[in-house]
This record gives structure tokens, sequence and C-alpha cells, in this order.
DNA sequence: CATGAATGAGGGTTCATTCAT
DNA sequence: AATGAATGAACCCTCATTCAT
């Protein structure tokens, strides 16, 4: 290993150094109460080193974005394998991101700042990695739906648009959760999730 | 008018004035560069005048959130009375919808700001606002679903569910406009919410 | 009853109304979270009108202190009427003063306020009342003594300035209370403040 | 020297400097008028850097107290190695500790500040310092008494309590000193207090 | 590479007081 | 006599970022 491997590898090291602080902020403390002082304590560093290696606090956040992208993915990504008729796969892809955005909770609401916030500009190498986090969990969605039509399973002309109705409704109704305590106090908000999924579902069973 | 009317008017004319300032600033400058000196130098007012009128900070997003959710009922509320078959309907609530996170940006932000937000604890007045707000919304999508049985039009058994469905549904894609220039580059949006929404409805069509 | 003593009559009921409102935050929230605009929602009354009552805020205070001078004063006073030995009286007071301050805390943090305070500059007016009030309690005590030397009880020339020592020392050991848990640590405070009364008593015993 | 050993020698010099302004605006305006930002101004640093060195206002207060007890304890200490017998180190004390109080009287006030104060929960660290400065206050105190008692000079069978006593009187009677122009007009201050410490050392003089 | 001291604008909030009505 | 709206300076504190070492 040459003299700029291991430069590389260093760096890489010490940026995971420092996400590994922010993200044990992240989760401790909520995403409102990072500060780049707070991450330079967590990670025993110096504040400029932290600045080093990340050109701001927006680029850690998206490096922490991709991180929950990953769970989330990785996540969704086992379903595909496992040995369930499309309709099942479906539904545990929509329980697999429920759980998700309740259980890491604070993952879901740093992916939901970037998706929600009005103002922020990718540079082009973020647009990708956000394109292929994407990507990965729709394909997900899409190859199951494309097996069940292979199979007779399912009917559907378009996979790749269901996908993101698909994708669009399970996060919209998580969104939803917040209502649980004012306009769907009436409704269980889970079996709400719950005949949503199912009724799509349907829609492309023949 | 007795001098008490005259002055409660007043009263509520000033509050006018500081949500004036307000709403410019959130219109202008966007949810997150609202801060109480700007609203009060914007309102030509003095700080503390701001305070006399509004408990905190929280209480003039909230009231500009009524404000959004007004507009966004006001909108949708026009659409029961039109002259066209349920589906059209259901069509044009969710271009309407549509319009509303588009054209009207930022009320459309301060709604999801309460929506997304992780933290804010709601007073039992403030639930009830919210809850008739969006139990607006759904009355106006349940309405037109029950229209739509009665006439034989829909076929669906529980048109609460589905209205929840519906909502959560454009509100999930909505949000995916984010996505317009990486995951979904490839899919023209506009065509995606409504291929959606073809499909919602399509779902309860005999 | 002529108009004057009416108007002064109902002026003093006004004046009490707020200082009702006063004591009321001075016992509960202390004496730091009084503020005028507090004391005006207590006594249902306009900010304004307080300022008509009261000069300032300062103005409140001093009615607060002279009630609790007064408190102060009555419980002390009664003992004088009971049928001990000068001695046991005098322990008395030392007693009533500590329960004082410990029962009536707030009123003792504010009789403290203005004798710790190293800025109020008294009118000529306050100066009196507090003259007064002091006086008062000294005179308790110096009467006590005198019967007790008259008596053959006690062996003291200055019975003033003997006085003024007790009530000195009763009152800086009540400050040390504070100090229970550092410095004073190993001591029993009630202790020491017991033993100090006994001392300063055996001290002018025959 | 090393570059370490520089920077800790500098912050140092910067609390200090810090620790000037706030004294000389102690001195100057007193305690009730120090705020951060006077301090910032005065030692011609940002806001920030005032946080930088000290967590938060209170910490600046207490460092001042530090400051004062050390000058207190240094003026009390000098007395145990002077030529004179206890009784004479005892008023000696007894002087110091008037002095201090007229001379350094904003010093003195913000010992008080901490004394009197009825909220503050002091830190465990905190708390040492207080229990120290005030041991070795009341350690002067207790040894000149010691040294008393074994030379017969002094009969007292609780020296501890004594000392406390002692200090507790002389606290409590300089406290008095305000009420100079009204309770106690008709005596002279000093001189009820050079009859109170007289009467404690001749209580426990054979 | 790494540091961490320094910044200062800005954050939200309180409050005694005034004054036109 | 009573009101309460209006003020605005002042409060404490946070923070992303820079830069000399």
């Amino acid at each position: 290993m040459g003299v700029k491997e291991r430069r590389a590898l260093e760096k890489q090291m010490r940026r995971n150094q420092i996400l590994d602080a922010a993200r044990k902020l992240l989760i401790s403390q909520g995403l409102e109460n990072i500060s780049i002082s707070k991450i330079s304590r967590e990670a025993q560093l110096g504040v400029g080193t932290i600045y080093f290696y990340y050109k701001n606090k927006e680029e850690i956040f998206i490096a922490l974005q991709e991180e929950g992208l990953g769970f989330l993915f990785s996540a969704i990504q086992q379903i595909k394998r496992k040995q369930l008729n499309p309709a099942e796969k479906l539904k545990e892809v929509a329980t697999a991101y429920y759980n998700f955005s309740q259980n890491q909770q604070e993952y879901f609401n740093i992916i939901n700042y970037f998706l929600s916030s009005p103002r922020i500009f990718f540079q082009e190498e973020q647009k990708k990695l956000i394109d292929m986090s994407g990507n990965k969990i729709l394909m997900v969605i899409e190859t199951i739906l494309l097996e069940g039509v292979e199979e007779g399973f399912f009917l559907e002309e378009d996979p790749r648009k269901f996908s993101i109705l698909f994708w669009g409704t399970i996060h919209g109704l998580i969104h939803f959760k917040k209502l649980e305590h004012t306009t769907l106090q009436n409704e269980n908000h889970q079996l709400v999730y719950k005949y949503s999924v199912d009724k799509l579902i349907q829609s492309i069973q023949p």
C-alpha cells in the first residue's frame, strides 16, 4: 500500500470518527441539538479539525442522512430474498418502513429534514447519492412488483410508477402519525396504515 | 359601537398587523428565517409589543398555520359544490392540494413544520384547531366518497379510511417533489402524481 | 364621614388590594419573580393603576417589608407578656426570630433585601417606619433585659447595646444557615444557635 | 517552556482579564449591574469569548466571591502570627472583618449575595471552595481560642461553637450598619460593635 | 494536519415605566 | 380614577465559522 492509499484511509477514518460523534449526538439529543462544538467535544477533536474534514455542518448532516438511507435500505433489501409471495413482501416493506420511522426516529427525522427543507441545494455528488439511495429502495419495490407481474400474481402496466405511489403512500401516512391525537384520534393509525397497504396491493391484483 | 368593542377591534387589528408582517417574512424569507425581532421591525412595532399580542414565537407560527389550513380548506371546500362526478371531484381535490403546495409553498412548509417537527407538544386548544382543520379536509374527501358510494359510482366499505389513504398518498407524493432532480429524474413528477390519483380512484370503482 | 375620609379610605383599600396580590406572589413565587404586570394581573387591575397607588416597584416592596416587620414584631411582642423568667423570654425571642426566618422565609428575604442591598436610599418617611419597626423589636428585648436587671436576674450596664448585640447575633447566625451543607456541615445549625443564645444569656447572668 | 504551558498560561491570563473587567464593574457599579455584555465591553472581548472562559454569569460571580474570600482570609490570617494576647487577637479579627466590609464593600456584598440568596444550589466543587474559605476563617478564630484556652486565658468548652457564635455576631452586626440612620441612630454603630466584641470575649474569660 | 481561541450577530424573552384615552 | 397598549433597552446565551499558530 502506497502513501497515498494510507493517507486516504486515514482521512476516511477521521471522517468516521467525526460521524460517530455526530451520530451519537443525533440519537441522544436529536437533530436540533447538534452543534459543531458538541461534535468536536464528543469526537475529542478540535473544532477546526471538523471543518477540515467536512466543509460545514450541512455536510455532516448529509452524511448522516446517507447513513440513515443505508439503514433503511438494508432493512428493506432483505425482504427481497425472503420466501414470501409478492403481496406479503410488499406488506413487509411497508412494515419495515414503518418500523424504521419509529425505531430509528432520528434517522427518519434527518431524512425528512432534507426532504421537507425548502432551501437546500444539493451538490452534484450528493444528488447522485440520494438518487442511488432512493433508487435502491424503489428498486426493491419495483423488483417485487415485476416478480409478481411475471408470476401473474400482479397486474400492473407501470410498475415503476406504482412503486413510487406505494412509497409515497406509506411515507405520507407515516407523517400523519402526528395526527394520532387530533384529527385521527378516532382511528387507530396502525389499522389505517394496514388498510392502506392492503388496498394498494388489492388494486393491482387480478 | 361602544369603547369596548372598538378596543377589541383594534386589538384584533394589531394582531393582524403582526401576522401580516410574519406572513410577509414567511413568504419572502422562509420559515427558518423568521425571528421576533424581524417581525417587530417589519411590523414597525417594538419587540415587546409583539409579545403583548402573542405569548411567544410558536403562537405566531400556529396562527400562520391556521391561516394556511384555512386557505387550503377553502380551496378544497369549493370542489364539493362543483358539478362534477365524484371521481373528477377527487382529482380536483388532489390538484388543489398540489397547487396549494406549489403556489403557497411557505404555508405548506409551515403546516409541515408542525406535522414533521419532532418535538412539539400541542396545547389542548391548538389540538382542537388542528383537529378541526384536518377533519374539515378529510370530510370533504369523505363526503365526495359517500356521494359516490350512494350513487353506485364507488364501491368502498370504509370511506373514512380511504379518505385518509387518499390524503396520505397525495401528501407523501408531494414531498417527493424534492426528488424530482434525483431519484425521480426519469419520471415526470406530475405524471406520477396523476397516475397515483387515478390508480386510487380506480381501486374503488366497480 | 365626609367625602375626604371616604376617599382616603377607598384609596387605602385599593392599596391593600394591590398589596394582597403582591403578598400572594411574594409567598408563592418568591421575591425575584414579582413583576408589576404579574401583580396587576393578580390584583385584577390595570398596570397603570398600580402606578397610581405606588410610585414604583420598590414602594411595593417596602410595603411588604413593613408587613414582614409587623409579623415579626407581633410574634416577638407576645413573648413579653408570657409568664416566664427573663432568660426564658430571651430564648423565646431567639426561637421566634428563627422560626420567622424559616416559616416566613419570603418575608425574611424581603427584609434582608433592604438590609443587604447596597444601594437603596430611603425616604424620610420610610426611614421612620423602619426605625419604628426595628425599635419595637429592640424594645422588646430591652424591656426583657431591664426587667431581668431590676429583678436581679441579669447584670448588665448597657441593656440597649446588649439588645443590639443579641439581635445581631441571632440575625447573623440565621444567615449562616446557608452554610449548613458546607462550612458548618459538621455542626448542627440549631445546636449552634441554641448554644449561642445560651452563651449570650449566661454572659449577663450574675 | 513548551507550547502547552504557554497556552495554559495565556488561558489563565484571559480568565484574569475577564475577571479584571468584572471586578472593575463590581466595584464601580455594584453587583446588580454586572452583565455579561458589560463585562465583554470592559474587557474588550466578544461576548462569546466570555462564555468560552466562563460557563455562565454565575461562574464569574463565584470567581469574584473566591477572590473576596481570599482577601478576607488573608487579612484575618495575618493576625494569628501577631504578638498579641488572644483577646486582642480576637478584637483584631473583628476589626479586620469590619474593615473588610467597609473598605471592600462590593466583595462583602458578593459574599453576602451567595450567603443570602434564596435560590442558589451549589455544585459540589463550589461547595468545597466555600467550605474551605469558611473553614479557614473559622479556623483562625478557633486557633486563637484554643491558644487562649491552653494558656489559661480563656475558659470555653466548645471553642468551635464559640467561633461560629463570634463570627455570626460580627457578621450580623455589620449588616445592621444599614440601620445606622434609622433604628440605631442614637447609637454609634462602631461603639456597639466594639461593645459586642468585648462582651463576647469577656464571656469566656475566667 | 490539527488546534481552539475569538468573534459578534443573532436568538428569544422580560419588564419597569409611560401616556393617551 | 383607571386602563392597558406600547416601548425598547437590556437580559443571558448559542453558534457556525475563521485563522493564526
